[in-house]
RNA sequence: GGGGGAGUGGCGGAACUGGCAGACGCGCAUGACUUAGGAUCAUGUCUCUCACGAGGUGAGGGUUCGAGUCCCUCCUUCCCCA
């Protein structure tokens, strides 16, 4: 082994990638004589530089890419941008860069870096969402959904800064402020545009057709969160309808006082005289209630402060606290008014409402805790019976009505101390005393199905389903997104640009001030003409990017088309996505948007041609339902956990926690170096010259570096510097600011790609990630140096046969192994069982029983196991072999059980469920054979001490067990 | 506030359907080769015990011939969304 070359991974890994592109080896072209694999991996923000992120997501999707295409498969695996977003803005407006610019530049350098990991993408198929190219088709779906009915202008809540006249997102809101300026920021309602989300929230609640992770589709179910009731109308009685005498100031009676029986068959009879009657002066609100069963315990309404009736029917009284309270929710995020654990405010509008069940009249409320944005901003509120409501209840002397008791409980309404929200018999309530209440939801409830009938049949109310899903906002105040393609004509109608005008392009002459919108700034975007000729508005919204990475996988199919976003020949054979990767993060909004979006297409058909196609090769445009058929996330990356320097400083002690020091010493240890002189402990935290140091009791010191202290730390050469001390890190995300971020261009440059590669797939579990170990590198270093001289090492001309088949056998083991852990999206056990492989090679070449022709065969398996993981050095092992380019067109090593198998197995022996020893048996050993040889084992004959065995089993299979019950 | 995970040696992690807990690797220890070693090679490395043996997967309980894996209660953590 003298005369090998050491491996360079430096030198051949340019190569190869440089070879491959030559031969155009990972362009993906259609070709319906084999099976496709459409392997996607979540498209990059273009932020700057790439990230151990980003590798940890995608060298693992490309190794099993890589795989299945061993496996025969025609495998498309791209690779683009998700180019538009804030990122961008912001650094246009700190650093004057204009967002084209600063975004294009980043690509540059991510593509470089990209290409250095030697994944497969097919880079002739890159797609970039700001190019007028992409953007283009964006901008045409949108005017596709809103000629079908799926787009629509409507009001919703927006975070408002009035000092920079701008729109924020919600990450740029911190504590009701502008994170970047601290100026308030206000909630303002404004007019934006809206996609019709719920039109396909049953069909997203199925998820029969994809395998993805349970969690996520929890976490889906969740978020469309389909809830079954009714809708129930109540009547608000204006303020002309009220007399003088009812118009009390505050709120309503407490019920504190005579009429509080909580049995009283009428129990709001002291409020219920004076209604008006029927018809004059009444204002309808509906509800939604997913509890029908409780309408005779409403004994009051609440109305979010921005609901359009407050106004309405506030009484003069009343008026200047409601326009108070009104103004003071308007600078609270919906975060801070959701909160359960908050105290409740709200306040008394003065009027009322009629309760259509039992025409009680019961007082209206505002309140912030209830949204506008939710069901219809107006609740009917049972305090008897949520949780909300009683503590809001409570604390306004509210009246509380029982009107479902569980067995054995006398509820009290005055005295009850929470909600009862489950079962019971419903009291309290006219005709449906006595009517038993389950835990169920909706009809499969006796209590709800009964009272919805009762409802629907006096007209007061409807069978509903409501959800907690919203429709998707897409406007966004900015501009680098794409734009929406709408002209507003003089007479305030609407119409679409016209497809030969698309797209809308972006100005490129803007100014980023951070203030307004530049684009409603640009008068020459702004001002068009419509299709008269006249004079008219360009909307100055754009999209939302969840818009733009809801159809790229489309994009991928052909890039470069022009007369559609993509060719129904590549569509009807790539799509589905088959296996898509990434991160959790989008669990909920990308991942649930892109299925609404190809829910869309399909309806709106947009997929027509590509359905043609399909069925034209026998392909079922069902299996179109749905974008992506197998989903799997990655876990996170985090920062490496690490010691602070071990210091004894000394100086002036300024008090008994504080010393100004003149000399800072990094030790290996403290032996001998306390004294009361110094102070001494582990660096947890440095800030500027100012140190905190932990003794191992846990108490802390504080250190301030005087200027002129020397500071010693052995292990960097030269005078040193108190900025050169290493401070303590827990395991946190990475970040610039806390500086543990892992480069990995550095990673590349020092140990080489398939390293980097290898060891992400290895170190971590791919679904879970974990913090990053900069030592356990070696390992994989160790592993790819033992291959490089393993394959090149000198092996005799014969060998002994026994040695040769164990090897054989190892191998074959190995095969299946790799494969499973490959299927699996198990990549530490793909390289675990190639690093035992690495064990056994080793073991072989310094025995040297294996022949060359054996030790050849074993050879040319293992590099094909290796090359999806570290495409690079397999490819170089497999060219110095002299085998043919390429080995990643090479097929997969085929799995031979018989080659697998054992001859001889060790026999578990084991009494009462515990291993007790073993017996070396026939592999394929009877079970009547096994149990007889366990009985006469050593263990079991000492157990049973001449006693009979209460029970014998046997488990077969590859490694047979018996256990001996005594 | 809502939702989703995860707890296994000093560390990262294995253990596919309940069937030998700790594969593989890092680190560490001892030895070898070396002027030297942060290189390389060999051996060892869950705990207690000289040993025989016994115990052991966050805590407690349960089901089972058999539980890291299934069920119940609790504790500790991480992530996501609003």
């Amino acid at each position: 082994m003298n005369d090998i070359a050491p491996y360079n991974p430096q030198t051949i890994e340019p190569q190869w990638q440089q070879r491959w592109d030559e031969a155009e080896l990972y362009r993906s072209k259609v070709d319906w004589d084999k099976p496709k694999h459409y392997a996607l991996t979540m498209l990059p923000y273009p932020s700057g530089d790439l990230h151990i992120g980003h590798w940890f997501a995608m060298t693992p999707s490309d190794a099993r890419a890589r795989y299945k295409r061993m496996r025969g498969y025609n495998v498309l695996f791209p690779m683009g941008f998700d180019a538009f977003g804030l990122p961008a803005e912001n650094a246009a407006v700190q650093r004057g860069i204009h967002p084209a610019t600063w975004t294009y530049a980043n690509m540059d350098r991510m593509r470089r870096q990209l290409r250095s990991m030697g994944a497969m993408f097919d880079w002739s198929r890159e797609m970039v969402s700001c190019d007028p190219a992409y953007y283009k088709w964006t901008e045409w779906f949108f005017k596709t959904f809103y000629n079908n009915d799926l787009a629509y202008r409507g009001k919703a809540l927006v975070n408002w800064s009035p000092t920079l006249q701008t729109v924020l997102a919600n990450e740029q809101v911190i504590d009701g402020k502008d994170e970047r300026t601290g100026q308030p920021v206000i909630q303002k309602m404004m007019t934006q545009w809206f996609f019709r989300y719920t039109r396909y929230a049953d069909e997203m609640l199925d998820f029969s057709d994809i395998d993805w992770p349970e969690p996520v589709r929890i976490m889906q179910t969740n978020w469309i969160g389909r809830s079954e009731g009714a809708h129930v109308t109540f009547h608000a009685l204006t303020p002309e309808t009220l007399t003088p005498e009812t118009l009390t100031p505050g709120p309503s009676p407490s019920g504190r006082g005579g009429d509080s029986s909580a049995a009283s068959e009428t129990p709001n009879s002291a409020l219920d005289t004076q209604h008006p009657a029927p018809g004059e002066g009444r204002i309808p609100i509906t509800v939604y209630t997913t509890r029908p069963d409780t309408l005779w315990g409403a004994t009051f309404m609440v109305l979010a402060p921005e609901h359009p009736l407050v106004a309405k029917i506030t009484t003069d009284v009343q008026r200047a606290e409601v326009e108070a309270y009104v103004e003071a929710a308007a600078h609270k995020t919906e975060i801070e008014r959701s909160a359960e654990d908050r105290e409740k405010t709200g306040v008394f509008t003065g009027a009322y409402a009629i309760n259509p069940v039992n025409d009680a009249r019961i007082p209206i409320w505002i309140a912030d805790y209830v949204m506008i944005s939710y069901g219809s901003g107006a609740i009917m509120a049972v305090p008897a019976h949520d949780g909300r409501d009683f503590a809001f209840a409570r604390k306004f002397g509210l009246k509380v009505v029982p009107v479902i008791q569980p067995e054995g409980e006398t509820f009290d309404g005055d005295t009850m101390t929470e909600a009862w929200p489950y079962e019971g018999v419903m009291i309290n309530s006219g005709p449906f005393n006595g009517t038993p209440v389950t835990r169920e939801k909706g009809r499969k409830n006796p209590a709800i199905n009964a009272v919805i009938d009762w409802l629907e049949a006096r007209g007061i109310g409807k069978e509903a389903v409501n959800y907690r899903l919203r429709d998707w906002l897409i406007s966004r105040q900015r501009y680098w997104g794409s734009p929406i393609p709408v002209i507003y004509t003089q007479d305030g109608t609407i119409e679409l640009a016209p497809d030969d005008k698309l797209p809308v392009e972006l100005p490129q002459d803007v100014e980023m001030t951070g203030y307004g919108n530049p684009l409603a700034q640009h008068e020459t975007f702004v001002h068009t003409v419509d299709s008269q000729g006249r004079p008219a508005r360009r909307e100055t919204d754009t999209m939302d990017t969840f818009m733009c990475s809801s159809w790229y996988h489309l994009r991928y199919l052909s890039p470069g088309c022009d007369v559609a976003p993509f060719s129904a020949d590549e569509a009807a054979y790539w799509l589905p996505v088959d296996t898509y990767t990434g991160g959790t993060e989008h669990a909920t909004m990308h991942l649930l948007y892109t299925r609404w979006f190809n829910k869309a297409l399909r309806d709106t058909g947009v997929f027509d041609d590509t359905f043609a196609e399909m069925k034209r090769h026998g392909r079922d445009p069902r299996e179109l339902n749905e974008p992506m058929l197998q989903l799997r996330n990655q876990g996170q990356i985090l920062g490496e956990q690490r010691p602070g320097d071990l210091i004894v400083a000394s100086g002036r002690i300024e008090s008994n926690r504080k010393m100004f020091a003149d000399h800072v010493r990094v030790v290996p240890s403290f032996d001998g170096q306390i004294s009361t002189e110094v102070y001494w402990g582990e660096l947890i935290k440095r800030t500027e010259n100012l140190l905190t140091l932990e003794t191992p009791d846990g108490s802390q010191y504080t250190v301030e570096v005087v200027d002129g202290a020397t500071v010693e730390i052995p292990s960097i050469p030269g005078p040193n510097t108190v900025n050169q001390l290493k401070h303590h890190l827990d395991v946190e995300r990475m970040s610039k600011s806390r500086g543990n971020v892992v480069n990995p261009d550095e990673l590349v440059a020092e140990y080489g790609a398939d390293t980097v590669r290898a060891y992400l797939m290895f170190a971590f579990d791919f679904m879970k990630g974990g913090p990053w170990d900069s030592q356990g590198i070696q390992g994989v270093v160790r592993w790819l140096n033992d291959m490089w001289e393993i394959v090149q090492a000198s092996t005799p001309e014969a060998g002994d046969p026994a040695a040769e088949r164990a090897l054989e056998r190892r191998v074959y083991q190995a095969i299946e192994r790799v494969t499973y852990s490959l299927e699996a999206f198990s990549f530490n056990t793909a390289v675990a069982a190639l690093m035992g492989l690495r064990n056994d090679l080793k073991t072989a070449v310094r025995e040297g029983k294996i022949g060359t022709v054996a030790f050849r065969d074993a050879i040319h398996i293992v590099l094909r196991l290796m090359a999806p993981i570290t495409p690079h050095i397999a490819e170089e092992l497999w060219a110095k072999l002299g085998w043919p380019f390429s080995i990643h067109t090479q097929p997969w090593p085929e799995y031979d059980a018989a080659k697998a198998a054992e001859e001889v197995v060790p026999l578990v022996v084991m009494v009462n469920g515990r291993v007790r020893g073993h017996v070396e048996v026939a592999a394929d050993i009877s079970e009547d054979g096994a149990k007889a040889a366990a009985l006469d084992s050593e263990w079991v004959v000492r157990q049973l001490d001449g006693a009979q065995p209460k029970r014998v089993i046997f488990i077969g299979g590859r490694e047979p067990k018996v256990n001996v019950v005594v």
